[in-house]
DNA sequence: CAGCATACGGAGCTAGGATTCCGTTTGTCA
DNA sequence: TGACAAACGGAATCCTAGCTCCGTATGCTG
């Protein structure tokens, strides 16, 4: 099972049953024992994700600074997903693939992004206009150049990019820097 | 054929031979007499694609202001994705994906594309770390929410926050706005 | 109109991969 | 140790989707 995981992170739901079976050093058979179905056993791989994702979000809360916060989020999440390919599909797909049973992880996971959101918005911090949607939205797009463009592009970049436009004007900065973003959670203002 | 490209632009590749014949009013030999297999079904309709595509940059690049241009590809090749999840996948899996004689008109493409964000970079409208690079991974995330997040999601919204972190500092704009980016390429300095 | 060539249709073949089933092994209790 | 139960392994089955093949329809030529 948890060593199933790691085929799943590296081939995604496109690892076979029999490999995983075999990767995992039982039979097929056993492997049906404890997952009724592949889905249920991808399911169960994916909720045990969201709930490390959820526990990175609560952590991120503790941070005073709500640019930091947010930030710590995003890159944090962004982290977490790297070389899973198979939660990275998941991150990506999250809203229409009704993963059963994976509600009560998700939402945990949302309130917390929300409660971040929230106070940067209040703080003035992000552009104004910055949704809870919005961040799935962007979290999908880092993830995909994480899982489309493996050993092309790198996925920091993009994450520095996007952080950029989504920080409130004054405030953005890793400008004409090492453009990987390797900036603190260093808050002054820019100019 | 042009019948089968409606139903690959609505399901991408996971469109099914019979479907694709039955949908054009043919039997599945006939399809197979044009093309040998699926995939260069696929891939005959996704260089026709790629093709308008190049069309797009060329004409981007008779734009005299440098941002304009660079924006206009942007939101131009967007524009030509939406509503074709087949291509769109072409789009984000470009890289690895060895589309059998796509090169020639990938690399007209890719020639203009680079012409453009040279120019940009050269007149410093943009971030000046912006390479070629970033622009197929940025497009692959915008990409990521059109075909992920179909209802969920706006990508215009992606859009123009990416637009936000590639431009330079001076130049950001469509902030606190309408955040659907409608600004034209008006590229008065903000502030 | 007969004969030949070209294009068509779609039943059937085949391969790959999920799932099932049953004989075997391992573990537990008297 | 013997009998029963629980867990196992993996060959066999089923299903799906790409692809092949051959009998038929259409069209052209003399």
């Amino acid at each position: 099972m948890s060593s199933g995981r790691e085929l799943f992170a590296r081939l995604g739901p496109q690892a076979q049953m029999d490999e995983i079976a075999a990767h995992a050093g039982v039979g097929i058979g056993t492997v049906y024992r404890h997952f009724p179905t592949k889905e249920a056993l991808l399911t169960a791989m994916v909720r045990d994700r969201f709930r490390e994702f959820a526990e990175i979000a609560e952590l991120a809360e503790s941070i005073d600074d709500p640019l930091a916060a947010l930030e710590t989020v995003i890159r944090g999440s962004a982290e977490a997903v790297e070389g899973d390919a198979g939660f990275q599909l998941a991150m990506m797909g999250s809203d229409e693939l009704e993963w059963e049973g994976i509600e009560q992880e998700k939402a945990a996971l949302d309130a917390a992004v929300g409660r971040i959101i929230g106070r940067a918005a209040d703080a003035g911090v992000i552009r104004p206009d910055f949704t809870f949607a919005d961040f799935g939205m962007l979290m999908c797009g880092i993830t995909s150049t994480m899982y489309f463009k493996p050993g092309s592009a790198d996925w920091r970049r993009h994450l520095e990019i996007v952080l950029d436009g989504v920080r409130a004007p004054e405030r953005a900065r890793d400008r004409a820097g090492d453009g990987t973003g390797a900036s603190g959670p260093g808050v002054e203002a820019r100019r």
